[in-house]
DNA sequence: TTGGAATGTCAACAAGACTGACGTATTTTC
DNA sequence: GAAAATACGTCAGTCTTGTTGACATTCCAA
């Protein structure tokens, strides 16, 4: 308990970061961003019966093209009855294609159709404005910080699925 | 659309970090960590039929003691039949008290209690352990960062209520 | 004093997550 | 070639957490 407190008084200075109070102060900051970070999106989603599950769908299957059900699993980390679902309704409404996989014929490869696209690009311009506003408002070295900190926070299955997407383009 | 590469082609390597795909990165960073973020208070809150809502009303009536509904509501962005469905059941299981405003009686006023305070330690302790080893790891410069991106990311009425609560300790 | 605004409560419903069970096609393993 | 494992889809039921609508109480100002 509080050990960021005993550290400070140990330390000194130099750990002043490492308060309760500072990482209290981290931990709204995030709740407050992350709801700011989701607004844009939402707002264009709701009215058209999709959600968020449907954004993060979108998005990862518009990142690697012809991903598997299971892949998308993964990196969502959501049961594939609730991606079902989603999956479902994307696919009835033409925005997304499930073609049966080649070499191993259990697998289904997703992939946005042009209308799929058309959204994706729609829902990531608008988050990527906010984004950009906020980088830019901040600063490089603000950004490098901000991406080493989210790095650090993530648990490691994640960070691998992190940093394989981003390597992967 | 595309703003971030023609700005890069504009003003050369000073804008790099701007491109859309380095934005791209960003949001799934946000995405990734987000999870890692909430998932030790959920894991310690699943199984004792509370939820994250719940954690987020602990939390804040914790960094408030007798705040008012309506004042949580704002802060948390929910509708009030949200708030009072898992207000309800912490007062009924005795983690926090509602007391009728002595000016005003319409407001009640919320404070934990002992076993609410003690709940909170838990749940923040976990999240703080996260952070803190998170912080650790990216050091002081990034922490800096990271908090700038993230208060240059909420929309303007979540960053006055961040500052209010940041400020008014 | 009376009507409107503010605060909070109750009821019903929807989205989206979960578990568990089952079916089918395909691949891998023994 | 038979058995086990894998990939995917689906049905049914539950839980959390968000929503709207209706309503009671309290305060304040015309």
């Amino acid at each position: 308990m509080a050990e960021g407190q005993s550290q400070n008084v140990s330390s000194g200075q130099a750990l002043l970061y490492l308060t309760d109070e500072q990482l209290r102060q981290g931990i709204e900051a995030m709740f407050f961003a992350y709801r700011g970070f989701t607004a844009d999106p939402d707002r264009i989603l709701e009215g058209m019966s999709y959600g968020r599950a449907h954004h993060r769908a979108i998005h990862f299957i518009h990142c690697a093209p012809g991903t598997t059900v299971n892949n998308l699993l993964a990196i969502l980390g959501v049961t594939k009855q609730s991606l079902n679902r989603v999956l479902r309704t994307l696919i009835e409404d033409g925005l997304v294609t499930s073609h049966v996989g080649r070499s191993d014929k259990r697998e289904r490869h997703l992939t946005l159709t042009e209308t799929g696209e058309a959204l994706e690009q729609q829902l990531s311009d608008a988050q990527r404005v906010r984004m950009r506003d906020a980088y830019r408002k901040a600063g490089p070295e603000a950004v490098a910080g901000f991406k080493t900190v989210l790095e650090a926070m993530m648990d490691d299955d994640m960070r691998r699925a992190y940093l394989a997407l981003r390597d992967g383009r």
